[in-house]
DNA sequence: CTTGACCCTGGAGCAAGGTCCAGGGTTTAT
DNA sequence: ATAAACCCTGGACCTTGCTCCAGGGTCAAG
């Protein structure tokens, strides 16, 4: 068995062999090959994907929207301008959270700075950002 | 009664009745008076307070993540420093967050353009972003 | 040819973050 | 003065996303 085994990319992804086998059953990968004694062996690609899932997880993405980001693909041919609908609606979620996030840190820089500063700051300048616009509608 | 009741608060913020229980229960809302008869009475800030802590989640922190941001206020006199610290650590994982952001925003405008143009397209270009870096240490 | 490191399945268990009663008071509109 | 709409506490229950066995094969090194 020289192959990519549960255990390497698992190990290469930073994740628990449990955890691939449950994002298996979960469809975010799809199953993989089996060697003749029953081992999963992958190709070198999960690797990737499992990397994305992680990440996307971190960004707080659930499970089914990762999925959904994964199944964003050109399918040559079919579903072309709804490929492309529902990438230009996670584009305009992905900014609506980058535009959240300059805004607290531009509070947390406000904060750091007010140290240094001499005036009285506002008691909790953290919440004076984030005022406005709501994410995931 | 003619304050801010638990019903009220929960619903200028868009959150259940339980949720704010439940928050102030976990110390991320301060306990509020009481009227005579047991009833909570809520002074004004605390829905941007509630906003703040949807949102936050939304963006992926976790609620004890949330406590220590709420925690982060510049309390006149005293460690200063340490507040400042703690402030650019979050910055920092902050920024990590949204460069993240940006190479997936990336990756799905490729997407969303491939659609137009004709030549044969990465079958996931989703997973050509994200490859570098890590969040969260 | 055995010992240790891996892999398999199925299912229980767990932490976070709520959500939902039951059983019982309070307020307000009619 | 009574129904409808709220609020209270305490505790059970639920969903997500893992994590951990038990019981049993497989593979590589010495």
């Amino acid at each position: 068995m020289n192959g990519l085994t549960i255990g390497k990319v698992a190990h290469s992804a930073g994740l628990a062999i449990d955890t691939v086998r449950y994002y298996e059953r979960e469809g975010l990968l799809e199953k993989p090959a089996r060697s003749a004694s029953g081992y999963r062996h992958y190709r070198p690609d999960v690797i990737a994907r499992l990397r994305f899932i992680r990440q996307a997880k971190d960004l707080g993405f659930s499970l089914s929207e990762i999925r959904e980001l994964l199944a964003l693909k050109v399918a040559p041919g079919k579903s072309c301008a709804d490929v492309k609908a529902r990438a230009e609606a996670k584009i305009a979620d992905v900014e609506q959270r980058i535009a959240q996030l300059n805004r607290m840190k531009g509070a947390l820089s406000k904060l750091a700075t007010a140290c240094s500063g001499r005036g009285p700051t506002s008691e909790c300048p953290i919440l004076e950002a984030m005022e406005t616009h709501e994410i995931r509608q």
